[in-house]
DNA sequence: AAATAAAATGAAAACGTATTCTGGAAAACA
DNA sequence: TGTTTTCCAGAATACGTTTTCATTTTATTT
């Protein structure tokens, strides 16, 4: 049925604990004894069952990966790196999907344990989120992504998004725009937490009021963002530009925008945050906030490794923020009303090259 | 350190045995003992281990799915619905992901085996595959879907790419057009392999001569495609409709055309096939045929798993092949002129809806 | 109350591997 | 040649479960 390594041993006339010793490479194994085990193992088609190899070893050459949602070009991008780079460790990865639902993040985290897998990257955590910090406090291997919780003391790989607004509110008031809305998305979490504080920071940084029914931070579908920009657009005081905190988002709104007769960027600007691929296409052509995910993927994987092979947690926990991109696009334009009408001033440069 | 089986026994008073039981819900187990070793697992927060469980059971508990691309918004999307659905039974998956390499697809699958993965998916064979058909003859639970190998000796669920195809051209040819240009990706994967061949048959139907000029299926890169069109625009005789086997392709044709001054669908019409998310989008807007991915990615799952509880494989291999469906929108327009210059046909209705 | 049947428990083996430790053979040294 | 060291190979144990089978306990019958 199933070749073993008890049929190698017969077959080689030794005895299982010489066939495990040249199937690992130990030094002390005579060439002549060497060869004729592997040419059992080559007759019999042996292949080593790593289930029960994990159980001796206490190591399952296993790594799980939480994320929020697969179908997400984001997710899906970073699964790449992680799985292609794993894999030139030797490194299978358990996938599980939360959906956006923080329970099942938690259930996904147990499950994996009672797995033994040798550690575990989130990219989907809530900034409450307390559990994975308890987890990484008893010496578990844990590196999360994208996302981080409120709590310091847990290993983290994120953008800096406050940056990131920053970046994108200033290419918007340079452009005189100064009524600027804010499309974001669940702030419970961390990526749009930080970009919505970096939207409020960097407007008053340019002593722009902070208007409360600017920002939109419901469902983030199509329907529900499409109702907001009507009522919004009804009022007196509209916004010029739209900076969205996901090209998901932005793009919801450069559809809603369309559908009412707008013209982006003529009768409005739109910036969106991520840079996906979608973003590039000439149809779309978003002005946009880049993240290097590739980097980002890499490096969490990276640090895993690290703390897996070291076996023990630093004292402190791994904290790398990346640096966000401007990406200079189509969807912005010139707010000339705000020139013409407020505070025209020469020295800004108009063009978008 | 870590708690196990013992320590239950141990604190419950009773053998090892005994406390696997109350974890397996045995029936031969008196009620108040049972209590005891729950209180015990409760207070020590035990939690089965599941890999020294898989050894003895001869199961994991996992499954592999190996995927063409998992950026790629149709194996994304398929593997969210196989990771939801495999979870509700309690099964994990491990994945990878073949960069459309197929060495790769063949040391990921024995890797799997290694694991022992209790089943595999895959949706990332080449037409030429025998590896896939030979694994399954030994009698491993495995199921294809999305692309097959030409042996018909393994299970696969597929889409019935051919239809889909004709759907197509048939829409193209009642709005008049009858020189159309096919863009197709690598032909050696079976889904490229029938919508070429249901494009050949289908203009044949239509007693349209199939021209090979018209018929692209080399690098499906942007840059390829313009390059392709460009000359291919530059010939006498000129296509008035792009039948793309890829939404993907399509966009790159749209692309590209837009880029030359083109407008769609009034110089030329585009039609798609796999109605990506996108697609849908105001900007794009893109006529395609559509299959629906989460049907095949739940029956492939479902067959799997029914293969995996039969244990054994039955004497007819599964076949499934779905239905496509048109999904009209507004990328392909009339062609006037093959109505005005050639076969006028007046019952041929010119409506979109 | 004794005999039997039924129910509950435990001892032991198994799953397939890695590793420690011991003993013997060979080599190196005297 | 005798002794010490080095090198190889194998026996035994461990990893953490499940499961079979024998045994003990409890319940049922006469």
């Amino acid at each position: 049925m199933k070749v073993t390594v008890k049929d190698i041993a017969r077959t080689a006339g030794v005895s299982q604990s010489t066939v495990s010793k040249v199937l690992n490479n130990y030094a002390q194994v005579k060439e002549s004894t060497r060869k004729k085990v592997l040419k059992a193992v080559e007759e019999l088609g042996f292949v080593p069952d790593l289930v029960a190899r994990s159980l001796v070893m206490n190591r399952t050459g296993t790594i799980g990966l939480i994320v929020g949602d697969i179908a997400n070009p984001f997710f899906s991008e970073t699964a790449k790196v992680i799985i292609a780079e794993a894999r030139k460790s030797g490194i299978d990865v358990i996938l599980s999907d939360t959906d956006y639902r923080s329970e099942l993040m938690e259930m996904a985290v147990k499950n994996m344990l009672a797995r033994r897998v040798d550690g575990i990257l989130i990219s989907a955590v809530d900034r409450k989120d307390t559990f994975t910090t308890d987890l990484y406090k008893k010496g578990y291997p844990l590196v999360l992504f994208n996302r981080h919780p409120d709590s310091d003391l847990v290993n983290y790989i994120v953008l800096d998004n406050g940056k990131g607004s920053r970046l994108a509110v200033n290419h918007l008031v340079q452009l005189g725009h100064r009524r600027i809305s804010f499309i974001s998305g669940p702030l419970q979490f961390s990526t749009f937490h930080h970009r919505y504080l970096g939207y409020k920071n960097a407007i008053q940084e340019h002593n722009i009021p902070y208007i409360e029914e600017f920002v939109f931070d419901g469902d983030p579908s199509y329907e529900s963002i499409n109702d907001y920009l009507k009522e919004l657009l009804n009022k007196d005081e509209k916004p010029t530009a739209f900076f969205a905190a996901t090209d998901q988002l932005a793009i919801h709104v450069m559809d809603a925008l369309a559908r009412m007769g707008f013209n982006v960027p003529l009768d409005f600007s739109v910036i969106g945050f991520d840079n996906i691929d979608i973003s590039s296409n000439p149809h779309i052509n978003l002005t946009t906030v880049s993240q290097n995910k590739k980097e980002m993927a890499k490096l969490a994987l990276e640090k895993l490794l690290a703390l897996i092979d070291e076996g023990e947690i630093p004292e402190q926990p791994i904290h790398i923020t990346l640096e966000p991109k401007l990406i200079i696009r189509k969807t912005v334009g010139v707010n000339y009303e705000q020139f013409h009408y407020e505070t025209p001033r020469g020295e800004i440069s108009l063009s978008e090259g």
